[in-house]
DNA sequence: ATTCGAATAATTGTTGACATATTGCAGATT
DNA sequence: AATCTGCAATATGTCAACAATTATTCGAAT
């Protein structure tokens, strides 16, 4: 009977750790901004106990920097970090790329497949507005490091990187950029692991995210918005939603 | 003045964390172990509090698991996990050899030499017991990966998996091996790096690390104390020292 | 008027106590 | 004798209050 409600986390210090982790991927409590206690306390309806351990556990996660009796704060990316971290990300998704075209069953391939399918389906409705890079590329890439089997792999880069990124992505204000040519190079990867050829398929996923880094880097230097983000005004203001 | 003395961390979650973290490494809490809050705030002097912030410091970490009303226990590292972290070490050093042999100055390949060159004194010295490989293999692979200039990379690799390495090898009760040709493959990076070679750097520290997986797990298959750790009546035994 | 300093307010760090869930044990029943 | 049930003991989850440090503000002196 009460298995119909997995959702809440059966202790507050796990739950609101999914909520704070949500709030600063999506931008409600933006980079560089101040973990108050004590507010976010009330807000949240519990007490300071849990949400100190679950602030805690987000330092481990590397999403907030804490100085000692000066409080929490939300990490901020610039664009040395986000280097940084597509550099990691390069390496560690060329690696699930091999290990996956190594061990890749035909059933996989074909999981593959019919994703790739959707994705073009998706492409062709959505005239212009392109869901596609936000959801789809997740999807492809979170495959094909499940098919690795690699299960502190999946965690570190599905976990802990994407969060990072979607930190990233919010604070630059993203849009899906080159999906197409995207497409072309997911099938290409597909492909190269329908064939069992790892270090193509390596080879294939690494220029893929490169590609990606690339365009966002250019974006970043033609949109001044991002970059120098931290210590900027837009940092300092009120955390919207404070009501609830 | 009190620059003297910055070991003491100045809250008490921070000191317990290292504490602990350092009793997980170190094996004096063994890997499948219970953490225990009250015998440990006893055992610390300090109240629970700051104890359960810095197990779920640990737990964001990835050294505890936390089960809700059950408590946390130390993680405990199987073959396959081994495997896992050296393919994802693997990748991410052959990265940062790569990123160190491009950037690398003059003076950075003096103290790469400078470093062989004292290791090289320390294997003839010390006559078959080779003090080398424990401390001298990590000093070699840090400066390297601080070369590399990645931060994140950088407390990704000497932070999160070598603390995991640290407890797999108090677990399988490792003691040095290879040590001479791991020093002639360290010659080799630094040759690579010397002439710039990015790509060749990144090809011998990826073989390097290869090699020491497979010495460690032919070492495994020799040696059946370890591997099924978990789950044994090892992992049962009481936390030594809990007198104090 | 500006700057320095002290008092005040707010936030963080820490503790002990209470509520709840799990574990282990003892006794009764089949 | 074995198993099940209920109670006791232990451990975890949560909270509110206290202590200590930091930020802020108000006032005084130059």
């Amino acid at each position: 009977m009460e298995s119909g409600a997995p959702l809440k986390s059966s202790t507050l210090a796990d739950s609101v750790f999914d909520r704070l982790r949500t709030a600063i991927v999506k931008g409600e409590l933006p980079p560089g901004s101040k973990v108050n206690e004590p507010q976010l306390s009330k807000q949240y309806g519990i007490s300071r106990g849990p949400l100190r351990e679950a602030i805690r556990r987000l330092e481990g996660c590397k999403l907030v920097e804490i100085k000692p009796n000066a409080g929490a704060k939300v990490i901020s990316l610039n664009r040395e970090q986000a280097i940084e971290i597509y550099e990691i990300r390069e390496s560690l998704e060329g690696l699930a790329c091999r290990l996956a075209a190594a061990k890749a069953s035909a059933d996989d391939c074909l999981a593959l497949r019919e994703l790739l399918a959707k994705h073009e389906q998706q492409i062709e409705s959505a005239d212009g507005r392109l869901y596609y890079q936000k959801e789809g590329d997740l999807d492809f890439h979170y495959l094909i490091i499940q098919l690795s089997g690699n299960t502190r792999l999946f965690n570190l880069l599905c976990g802990e990187l994407y969060h990072l990124l979607r930190l990233y992505r919010v604070q630059t204000s993203s849009e899906p950029s080159r999906p197409v040519q995207a497409f072309k190079e997911h099938h290409q990867i597909v492909d190269a692991i329908e064939n069992q050829d790892a270090e193509l398929a390596e080879l294939l996923m690494k220029r893929h995210i490169a590609h990606a880094r690339h365009a966002l880097m250019t974006r970043l230097d033609t949109d001044p918005v991002s970059g120098k983000y931290q210590d900027s005004a837009i940092t300092r203001i009120k955390v919207a939603g404070g009501e609830v």
